[in-house]
DNA sequence: TCTTATGCATCAAATGGCCTTATGTATGGT
DNA sequence: ACCATACATAAGGCCATTTGATGCATAAGA
C-alpha cells in the first residue's frame, strides 16, 4: 500500500506561493485575476492547516513569518517545476502529428503531397502509421485517421476528402492493342483486373453494358487499388480505379481513362479525429492544410 | 512586471498524479477517497486543457499516452516537494514556542518553573520575551502572552492564571525591630516602599487603619513587584505584594505576611492566546502544563 | 492636527466547480 | 454465455470559493 503523500490546500497554497511572492494580498489578488478578499481568505485556510500565522500583518506591508520563510522557496520551487510541466506537455502534445490511414490513400494520394504540409510546418513531426482496420482514437495514440466509409462516426469529426468514384483505366498500348476503346463494351475485349470486384457489375451498369459472369473471368483481386494501378500502367489490364488517385498518371499519359462515367458506392474517404480535439493546433494545420490541397 | 506562472487546473492534476502512481482510475480514487467518476471527470478536464489525452483506454487498464509519460514525473516530484515543505512548516511551526510575557510574572513565577515545562517537552524550544506592552498577536511572531489586566481582550482566548492580591511582606527582622509587627496600625511605624501605591491605601482601608498623606512618605516607586520583593527581603521595609509571587520567600522565612487579609482590585494575570490557535498543539501543551503547575 | 489614501479583515450572498449516485459500455475470465 | 471488472456519462446537489461592500488601522500629506 502507497502511504498518500500530505498536501495542503492546493487553491490556498497557490495563492500563498503569489502574496509570499509578492509581499502583498493586494497584488496577489491582481496577478490572480481575483478579488482581495479571496485572498485574504486563501491565506486564513492555510494558516489554520499549517497551524501557525504565515504572514506578520504590519501596518502597510505583510511580512512573512519564520514559518512561511522556510515555506515560501519550495513552494515556488514546486510551482515553478509544475508550470515547465505543464507547458512542455501542452507544448510536446503538438510536436508529433500521428496520421493513421489506409495504404490505398497514403500511397496513392498522401505521399506525394505530404512533403508540402511538412515544409509549412517544421516544427511538426509526422508519423504516418498504414493499418487496415480503422483506428479507435480512445485506445492508440493517433491525432488523426484516414479512412473510407460513410462518414458518420459518432464522437468523430468527419471531413470528406473525396469522394470513391471509380471508371475503367488502362495503359494507352493495351487500348492501341484492339485499335482503341471506343465504346464500353470493348472493354470485354481486354482482360479484366480483378473482375469481381463488384465496381465492376455496377460501372457497366451504369454503361448498359451486358456483363454476366464477370467474377468467372480469370483475374488476379489485389486488394488495393495501388496495385491494381501498377498493374494497369504495366498494360497487364483493365483497372477499375478511383480517378483521384491516379491523377499522375492521367496527367502523363501512363493510364488512360477512356470513358467520362464515373460511378460510385456513397463511399467516401475521409478526414477524422475526435470531436473534442477539433481545435488542436496540429488538427486544425493538417485539416486546413488538407482541404487547402483538394481544393486546388 | 511579473510574468505569471501557467499552471494546469490543481486538482485535476492532483488526480493526475495519483492514477499516474496506480496505473488506474478505480485505484486512485480509492486513495484520494473520491469516487471512479469523479477520477474520470478530472482527467478528462486536465486532457481538455493540455489538448492531448494523457491516458489510453485499453481495456481492463490503462496506458499513459507519451506526453502522459511526459508529465507525470515532474508532477509527482513537484507534489512531493510541495508534501515535504509543508510537513516541515507545520513541524516547524509546533519546534518553538514563543512566550510573551511581563517581567514581574516572568522571574517570580515562571523563571522558576520552566524546567519542568521543558523536560516534559524537550522537542519544543522556548523563547520567553519579557515585554511592557501587550503583545498584537497579528503583528508580532508570538505564540502565547501573558499579561495583566481585566481578561477581555476581542479575539483572545484567555485562561485566569493567578489572582493580583495583594498584602504587606517584610523581612523578618524588620519585624522584630518594632517587637514584631500584631496589627496593620503597626506597620506604619515601619518604612513603606512605594507607599503611593494605590494598593496601600486600598489595604489600609479595608484593615481599618486611618492612613493618611501616604504618598507623602519617603520611599522609591519601584515599579515591579520584584524589585519591591527583593527590597523586602533585605529588610530595607514593608511592600505591599501579591503572595503568589513570592509563595519561596514566604515558605522559607525570607518574607513573612504579617496578617491574613488580601485585597485585589479586579486584576488577574492571565495567559492568552488567539482563540483560532486554541487547537495547536505546542500551546495547548503549554496551557495544559501551566494550568497543572496552578492546580498543584 | 486633520484629512486622505492604502492595505488587510470581515460579512453576507451568489456562483459554479467538484463530487456523488446511478447507469451504460466494453472486455476479459470462467 | 455469463459474470466481474474498469472506465464513461448524465443528472443533481453541495460546499468551497469568490465577490462586493464595508470596517479598521495606519501612514502620508496638507
Amino acid at each position: 500500500m502507497h502511504k498518500t503523500l500530505p498536501l495542503p490546500p492546493l487553491t490556498a497554497i497557490r495563492v500563498f506561493e503569489a502574496v509570499a511572492r509578492h509581499g502583498s494580498f493586494t497584488k496577489a489578488a491582481t496577478e490572480l485575476g481575483m478579488t482581495q478578499a479571496a485572498v485574504s481568505y486563501q491565506i486564513k485556510v492555510l494558516e489554520d492547516r499549517v497551524g501557525a500565522p504565515l504572514f506578520l500583518r504590519r501596518p502597510r506591508q505583510i511580512a512573512l513569518t519564520e514559518v512561511g520563510q522556510r515555506l515560501a522557496p519550495a513552494v515556488t520551487q514546486a510551482f515553478e517545476q509544475l508550470s515547465e510541466a505543464y507547458v512542455t506537455a501542452r507544448g510536446g502534445a503538438q510536436g508529433t502529428l500521428v496520421i493513421s490511414t489506409i495504404a490505398t490513400f497514403a500511397s496513392n494520394w498522401l505521399a506525394r503531397r505530404l512533403g508540402s504540409f511538412q515544409i509549412a510546418h517544421p516544427s511538426l513531426a509526422v508519423r504516418l502509421q498504414t493499418e487496415p482496420h480503422l483506428v479507435d482514437f480512445s485506445r492508440e495514440e493517433v491525432d488523426i485517421g484516414i479512412r473510407s466509409g460513410g462518414g458518420d462516426w459518432p464522437g468523430l469529426a468527419a471531413h470528406r476528402l473525396i469522394n470513391a468514384d471509380f471508371t475503367p483505366m488502362l495503359s494507352p498500348s493495351l487500348a492501341a492493342s484492339i485499335g482503341g476503346v471506343k465504346e464500353p463494351a470493348d472493354l470485354l475485349r481486354l482482360p479484366l483486373l480483378d473482375p469481381g470486384d463488384p465496381w465492376w457489375a455496377k460501372w457497366f451498369m451504369a454503361a448498359n453494358v451486358p456483363a454476366e459472369g464477370l467474377s468467372s473471368r480469370p483475374g488476379a483481386s489485389m486488394g488495393a487499388q495501388v496495385y491494381e494501378g501498377n498493374a494497369a500502367t504495366a498494360g497487364q489490364g483493365v483497372a477499375i480505379l478511383t480517378p483521384a488517385f491516379f491523377a499522375a498518371e492521367l496527367a502523363d499519359g501512363r493510364l488512360v481513362q477512356p470513358f467520362d462515367l464515373l460511378c460510385n458506392d456513397d463511399q467516401a474517404y475521409w478526414l477524422v479525429y475526435p470531436e473534442t480535439r477539433r481545435n488542436s493546433s496540429k488538427i486544425s494545420a493538417f485539416r486546413q492544410w488538407i482541404l487547402g490541397e483538394l481544393a486546388a
